[in-house]
RNA sequence: GCGGAUGUGGCGGAAUUGGUAGACGCACUGGAUUUAGGUUCCAGCGCCGCAAGGCGUGGAGGUUCGAGUCCUCUCAUCCGCACCA
């Protein structure tokens, strides 16, 4: 009888095992000659403290493919960190007192025990935290070498004031007008800030991000348009009169639609447009324009179509094709004053906000372009703009063009007549880095009155960060530290100011590539990189992974990067999130509802009417919801309590007062939706492997999977039933093999390890697992057959191996059970050899009309005519074709023989 | 509004050069083993139908000997961006 397989027992002593053989220590070039590299990484974690289980699922992932790879005979880096600067841990230091790095350090090593236990192929020898002053001290002189080069300026700014965290925002890190981490509303403040010029690559980052083929086309896509290129032509309009200093050569614009210029009925500023700014001086309704667009573009919850609301300045411009034709300047709160040049000329008929302003403030419309086949007397626009592309008409010397030629012949005259040129806009704005905040890398710079803006020297780098620092007011205390900020200045000796501000934490992100390939050495970085597989959330698609790609170019451009491509990541994967039920807690109360009209106490009726909804569906299906097992009748007032984390079901069931468990959506797991299953305490039931195999198995990588308590269950099992494919195997064959079922065995694993092989390449995690569980099941069948142990014993070997990626530590007691030397997970990968992998017969579906109706079995060199005879003799085909003329039989080798009939 | 995906049994999903739709798993049903629960094993499991057979990949058309796969239109859901001139 065989014995169980301990999970608990084997997985440790094989962990304890691979760590004595240094199994996945990192291999030199020098060590590995000849073996092609394989750098495979995964987004490094912010050490909250707490493993989850989309922690879990990420890594098993990059797991599977840094074994797999190890086995194919790559050399291969696989290393782990931690993204430790952030605001949680002041926020940590302002709530508990405990500082910060205390707090940070304490949290990565709870969590790299419980790493550990996942068993993964980690290199832990090359393990940092950003909070390390060796690593931000790199990075400060990585940030010096950016200066030096252009790469990093200070400017004073509009900058996204998140009023909650105290600190500036990225425009990549606003969502929806609101802070990523804290969710407050963003105002608007004007600061000096820190600069990174990734504008400079724009061109490049969206030219070299459409050649990325191992990425997935929706980060390819979102970074695309996140830097947003657009062509068009930038040109002035001269003004009439007098005008503010600085502009009297013209306001000037940019616009993708240069053909439809004869249709300009206004020219509109964004509000905070300088011109519109200076004229508030001495205008109020200006002024208060001003304030309302700033009201509403700061305070609008939802931006469901703000009003478009505009004030005339009583400016008026000449039109480039025609000086005596004048045109109204307006402001127009539409208009933003941070892409192209802040100002637009309106053309109504073409563009639907021009429109809608047009008509609101009565200015004129008139259409320039002809929808094709639409004739001009046909042609109206009264509250939708066209669009599309068309003839020109109205427009003097355009008249009768394309659209598109009417582009390039306006362009070519604003350029002739010296107004203006074609030029290339981008959306894509420079990453602005300062941040207010302590726990962060500092910048390292020093402010003199006399010789302004101080690098640190070289040698007196890292600045580190003060430990003697207070978290019990708002704002950085890094401002507020007595001694810490005050410095001389390095280049004329007297006293100056430290910069206080900090990098915004993705900086860190950016390239810690690099500093896993190799602390310093040029050379180690150029073997190593790029990344070869890279595996995280797609939640980074423009933030990390935008920041990086420009990281990588500006190392390489300051010589501490050979990447000539500049792009880090070769290839990318996305994975899915981890998805768990949600369980709320309702409470009866002691009332029935007659009508849902009802008024009876306002607050239950509105509760009621809401989970009203919800319960509708339930109540139907009859077992959804009950209080003590009677069902509770649609329109019971009962009140919505908290969220409830799965294993209080059973109490919340059980409780005296009249409460029952209300089944909510499946959503990602949360600690607020109280939803998440600890993987400590699944490792601790069913072992690192279960976990790891049940997260992988169910759905493909990329999308979302549904952790459920029966699924596990299953994996569990089905681990056990494994183990016995190899517990069970005897140590000497009893009977005399039969060739044919020996082969059919042979095949079956070759076959097997083959499909396992491409699945896990093509990053089909669940379809190998498919494999792995038919494969179980082959050989399961095989024993009753005492004769096929060669055979048994053959196919038990190679699965053991493939078996590695997913369930290392069982894979690792299959090996040994089998008596094989060494580690499976240092075992080559079982290749299959090609001969086991053709078959010599096929089985065809036969077709009558192209509906199936039977099969036939034959030889692989049989000719077609003999398929189609074959074919014909079947029973079933034969009653269907009796008394008809066959048109035409199409016979495809292999695959399938179709008869026509009339 | 723009852009990107995705729609297949009760559920997650296979089928990746146009060629046997539903692999594999979960759930479920019946049986065997077990004092019982659990485990394990065997069998069944798209829908309608007693059967013969028919119908089936969101919907409607089309191309083809043959369509989940290709084309046109359409609906739904999810994600991203959102006054970008």
């Amino acid at each position: 009888m065989a014995t169980r397989y301990d999970p608990q027992a084997a997985e440790q002593k094989w962990r304890e095992a691979w760590d004595a053989a240094q199994l996945f220590k990192t291999k030199s070039p020098q060590e590995a000659p000849g073996a092609p590299k394989a750098f495979v990484l995964e987004m490094f974690p912010y050490p909250s403290g707490r493993l989850h289980m989309g922690h879990v699922r990420n890594y098993a992932m990059g797991d599977v493919v840094a074994r797999h790879r190890r086995a194919k005979g790559y050399n291969v880096l696989h290393p782990m960190g931690w993204d430790a600067f952030g605001m949680p841990a002041e926020n940590a230091a302002m709530e508990r007192g405990v500082h910060p790095g205390k707090w940070t350090y304490q949290n990565i090593a709870a969590m790299k025990a419980q790493f550990l236990k996942l068993g993964l192929s980690l290199d832990w020898s090359r393990e940092f935290a950003t909070c390390d002053p060796e690593y931000y001290g790199a990075q400060q002189a990585l940030f010096l070498k950016m200066m030096d080069k252009g790469l990093v300026y200070r400017k004073a700014s509009k900058v996204n004031w998140d009023p909650v965290d105290n600190t500036v925002l990225a425009n990549e890190q606003v969502i929806d007008g609101r802070g990523w981490r804290s969710g407050a509303q963003v105002e608007q403040r004007e600061l000096t800030q820190w600069f990174f010029r990734i504008t400079h690559y724009a061109e490049d980052l969206l030219e070299e991000v459409q050649k990325l083929e191992r990425w997935p086309d929706k980060v390819r896509t979102m970074q695309a348009n996140w830097i947003g290129k657009s062509r068009g032509a930038t040109f002035r309009w001269p003004v009439v009169g007098p005008v503010p200093a600085g502009f009297d050569s013209g306001i000037e614009v940019f616009t993708t639609r240069p053909d439809t210029l004869f249709g300009a009925s206004f020219v509109a500023l964004a509000p905070d447009h300088p011109v519109t700014r200076a004229l508030a001086e001495t205008r109020p309704e200006v002024k208060a324009f001003i304030a309302e667009a700033t009201r509403i573009g700061t305070t609008e919850e939802a931006i469901e179509k703000a009003p478009k609301l505009g004030v005339d300045l009583g400016l008026r411009v000449k039109h480039p094709f025609d000086p005596s034709w004048t045109i109204p300047v307006w402001s127009a709160n539409f208009v933003l004053s941070t892409y192209g040049t802040g100002a637009i000329f309106g053309s109504p008929a073409g563009d639907q906000r021009d429109l809608d302003f047009a008509r609101k403030y009565d200015l004129p419309v008139q259409p320039v372009v002809l929808p094709p086949g639409v004739s001009p007397a046909d042609h109206a626009i009264t509250t939708e703009a066209y669009t599309g592309p068309g003839t020109i008409y109205n427009s003097g010397f355009l008249d009768g063009m394309t659209t598109d030629d009417a582009i390039e012949a306006a362009v070519e005259k604003l350029e002739s007549l010296g107004l203006g040129s074609a030029t290339t806009t981008y959306r894509l704005r420079d990453w602005g880095v300062s941040r207010q905040r302590y726990w962060g890398c500092p910048i390292p710079v020093i402010h003199c009155e006399a010789c302004g803006v101080v690098p640190v020297p070289e040698d007196q780098l890292p600045v580190r960060l003060p430990d003697d620092v207070a978290f019990d007011k708002p704002g950085n205390p890094l401002e507020r530290h007595p001694a810490w900020k005050h410095v001389d200045c390095p280049a004329c000796g007297k006293p100056a100011r430290r910069e206080t501000d900090t990098l915004d934490t993705f900086v860190d992100s950016s390239w810690y590539y690099a500093r896993f390939a190799s602390v310093n050495d040029m050379e180690e970085r150029a073997y190593w990189l790029p990344v070869d597989q890279y595996v995280g959330g797609v939640e980074h698609a423009v933030l990390h992974l935008l920041y990086a790609r420009f990281f990588a170019r500006a190392m390489r451009d300051v010589g501490e990067l050979d990447l000539p491509s500049g792009e880090p990541f070769a290839g990318l994967f996305t994975q899915g999130m981890v998805t768990h039920e949600t369980y709320r807690e309702v409470i009866r109360r002691e009332v029935t509802l007659v009508e849902w009209d009802a008024p009876a106490d306002g607050a239950a009726v509105q509760e009621a009417r809401s989970l009203g909804e919800a319960l509708q569906k339930p109540i139907g299906a009859g077992v959804q919801l009950s209080f003590e097992n009677e069902e509770v009748p649609f329109g019971t007032i009962v009140s919505m309590g908290s969220w409830i984390s799965p294993d209080q079901i059973q109490e919340v069931r059980a409780a005296p007062i009249k409460k029952a468990v209300l089944t909510g959506p499946i959503e990602k797991m949360s600690k607020s939706k109280k939803n998440t299953v600890d993987p400590d305490a699944i490792i601790a039931q069913f072992g690192a492997d279960v976990a790891r195999w049940f997260v992988l198995s169910d759905s493909p990588p990329e999308r979302d999977v549904e952790w459920t308590q029966a699924g596990v269950e299953g994996a569990s099992r089905f681990a056990q039933r494994l183990w016995t494919v190899f517990d069970g195997l005897p140590e000497t064959a009893t009977d005399a093999a039969d060739a044919a079922e020996a082969l059919a065995l042979r095949k079956a694993s070759h076959k097997a390890a083959a499909a396992i092989d491409k699945a896990i390449n093509e990053f089909r995690f669940n379809s190998a697992i498919a494999s792995i569980h038919e494969w179980v099941t082959v050989l399961k069948k095989a024993e009753a057959n005492s004769g096929l142990l060669a055979e048994r014993r053959e196919g038990a070997s190679m699965l053991a191996r493939c078996l590695v990626p997913f369930m290392p530590h069982l894979a690792e007691s299959c090996w040994e059970r089998l008596g094989e030397a060494g580690f499976a997970s240092a075992a080559p990968w079982p290749e299959a050899e090609p001969a086991l992998l053709v078959d010599d017969t096929v089985t065809m579906a036969v077709q009558v009309n192209g509906k199936r109706r039977g099969e036939i079995t034959l030889a692989k060199s049989d000719s077609s005519e003999a398929a189609e005879a074959a074919a014909m003799a079947l029973p079933d085909v034969a009653s269907f074709i009796a008394g008809k003329a066959v048109k035409k039989t199409i016979v495809v080798p292999g695959r399938i023989v179709n008869i026509v009939v009339a």
